[in-house]
RNA sequence: GCCAGAGUAGCUCAGUGGUUAGAGCACUCGUUUCAUAAGCGAGAUGCCGUGAGUCCGAUUCUCACCUCUGGCACCA
């Protein structure tokens, strides 16, 4: 039964020029689940992720708050880190960031690899360039009149007139977004990553792949059947990693290309902190490991395309397997949005709020197969009734019954009547039925089988009513009690993945500890004073969120 | 505009080529008191986006249309 398997788990580096806010927590979440499972599974784990720190959208926000781009990417790492790991209890077997030694000298050696390889080549193009700001332009950072329609704000790359693509070079009249100069246009040599070479094997790969999210793999198809083309992987700014080859002390390398070595960077940094150098070959040159990828929707072609991409031109390493990409989160039915501040940011839910609850609301309602909504009355409803209601209020009634009737503790019964034992059986059951759901990343499909098993547990305790029973026979209640106590422990152990603080919790008080990802054996229980899991979210506290909220629409 | 995904009870979401389409929450009624006024049971609720086609039979397959969401290459 134990053979062990080395499970890599990649989640979705955060970019760090802004908070986090819940739509992020609920495309990341998963990954931890998986992490913990696997691990209480006895499979060898490797789980990590960390900061994306480079990229114009950082030196943009360090411009504004005049400050340098590191203090703005630190910034946010360390909220980073506190929210993820100390607030949401990630369990990260290392949380780095781009900016590392390790990263780069990586990212520099697969750049350098690629190049001799010639699957970085270089080549010359021709880029809008702003004379007043002195930096090349994105597309979107021009606009004009569309050659079509004549809308006056069209974008670079498309017009928002009348929908049409357009070549920037037939805006009329253009202007850079920044300062409202004219840009003119001026050659400058950039790198290519050559993805068209892989066209072939990454269609092949993709239809062939199993375990991924539907959308992951429809867009990828859809995606590489369209033609895929050559990137450019290296940008005129200086906030970035600088190219391993003289003559670019001006170009940096770009974020998307080096951001997603993060996977293999952060494996080797993580082999190093323990001293075994070599551990991260054990998960990326072994083809019978597992990689699991986390992030949302609009991460897929960096991790189904470019990634694999650099991992094909590397050769020898692990493409991944587990696609999990979870659609968006909508706010009130809306979009979550930085610029418009319509978010509910991490660092405050956590103040207000407990992450416990956070976790099990993402979990279940986590846009798995379609956009999923979060409303703060939703959140409070399913909260107070079924977190607390259905599955604190099992556990918390059993145990301080146990603890109050019984601080001797109790034995488990010599024998079993057939109700005694569907209950045990359908416990026993739980650990298949919950973990296969994992491993396919259904994770509400999975938290859900562990809930059904407390509401199972009240029907049995309300059938077996043994605050009635122990008036008259206190070793017929003792024994309702210590199976309702036994499948307390089996559910610390479900919950264990998915609400890690409630299973610490409950194994506290019976003074138990989680081993492994099977059935309990069967022993004396013994209860100290149950501490109350959760509290309730109340009303009070859901209107002053749904005022802020209010105010922002406004 | 092109491509993809979604449109299922009041809400959030599952699901299936076939007898009366599901869950949770909300709602109504009943019931229990060990428990954070929690638990349990029962009930009600749906032209399964619109129109057409394939089929003995479609919510499930095909096509068109409508609405929403995302992507459309230098945007992370």
């Amino acid at each position: 039964m134990s053979t062990e398997r080395k499970i890599y788990i990649g989640a979705a580096w955060p970019y760090a020029n802004g908070s986090l806010h819940l739509g992020h927590v609920s495309a990341l979440i998963g990954s931890d689940v998986l992490a913990r499972y696997f691990r209480l599974r006895g499979d060898s784990v490797l789980f990590v992720s960390g900061s994306d720190c480079h990229g114009t959208p950082i030196s943009l926000e360090a411009e504004k708050q005049g400050i340098s781009p590191s203090e703005i990417a630190e910034k946010y790492h360390k909220e980073f880190k506190e929210t993820l790991i100390n607030g949401l209890g990630f369990s990260y077997d290392l949380y780095t960031d781009t900016l590392t030694e390790n990263h780069v000298r990586v990212v520099q050696e697969i750049f350098l690899d690629l190049y001799n390889k010639g699957f970085i080549y270089e080549k010359e193009t021709e880029l809008p360039f702003c004379p007043d700001c002195k930096k090349f332009l994105p597309d979107r950072y021009i606009e004009g009149e569309c050659p079509k329609c004549h809308f006056t704000s069209a974008r670079g790359d498309q017009c928002d007139g009348c929908g049409n693509l357009i070549d920037t070079r037939e805006l009329i009249n253009p202007k850079c977004k920044i300062c409202g100069a004219t840009p003119e246009w001026k050659t400058t040599k950039h790198f290519y990553l050559k993805i068209s070479a892989f066209q072939e094997k990454i269609l092949e790969w993709t239809e062939s792949s199993e375990g991924w999210r539907k959308n992951a793999k429809n867009f990828t198809i859809n995606f590489v059947k369209q033609g895929l083309h050559d990137r450019a992987i290296t940008r005129d700014i200086d906030w970035g990693i600088p190219i391993p080859l003289k003559g670019y002390e001006d170009k940096r390398i770009y974020v998307w290309f080096e951001a997603v070595c993060g996977y293999l960077s952060a494996s080797k940094e993580f082999s190093q902190k323990i001293g075994n150098d070599d551990l991260w070959k054990e998960f990326w040159e072994n083809p019978n490991s597992i990689h699991y990828y986390v992030h949302g929707k609009d991460n897929i072609p960096f991790h189904t395309v470019v990634w694999p991409s650099i991992l094909l031109a590397k050769g020898g390493l692990k493409l991944p397997d587990r696609i999990v990409s979870s659609e968006y989160l909508t706010l009130a039915n809306g979009q979550f949005s930085k610029s418009r501040k319509w978010a509910i940011w991490l660092p405050e839910f956590l103040k207000n709020f407990d992450s416990e609850t956070l976790r099990y609301y993402l979990l279940l309602n986590g846009a798995e197969k379609s956009d999923s909504d979060f409303s703060w009355k939703q959140y409070q409803e399913k909260i107070n009734t079924e977190l607390i209601g259905h599955f604190g209020n099992f556990v918390h009634r059993v145990l301080l019954f146990i603890y109050k009737n019984y601080p001797e503790g109790i034995n488990f019964p010599a024998i079993l009547t057939k109700e005694d034992t569907d209950f045990l059986n359908f416990a026993k059951n739980c650990f298949a039925k919950v973990g296969t759901a994992i491993e396919k990343g259904k994770f509400a499909e999975a938290l859900e089988s562990v809930f059904s098993l407390a509401e199972y547990g009240n029907r049995y305790l309300n059938s077996n009513a043994p605050w009635t029973v122990i008036k008259n026979d206190r070793q017929k209640a003792e024994a309702t009690l210590a199976i309702a106590g036994h499948v307390i422990k089996c559910l610390a152990v479900l919950s264990a993945p998915f609400l890690p603080r409630t299973a610490k919790s409950i194994c506290e008080t019976i003074n138990s500890s989680i081993e492994r990802w099977e059935y309990p054996t069967e022993t004396i229980i013994v209860v100290s004073k149950p501490a109350i899991l959760y509290s309730k979210v109340e009303d009070s506290q859901i209107e002053k969120e749904q005022e802020l909220l209010q105010q922002i629409k406004k």
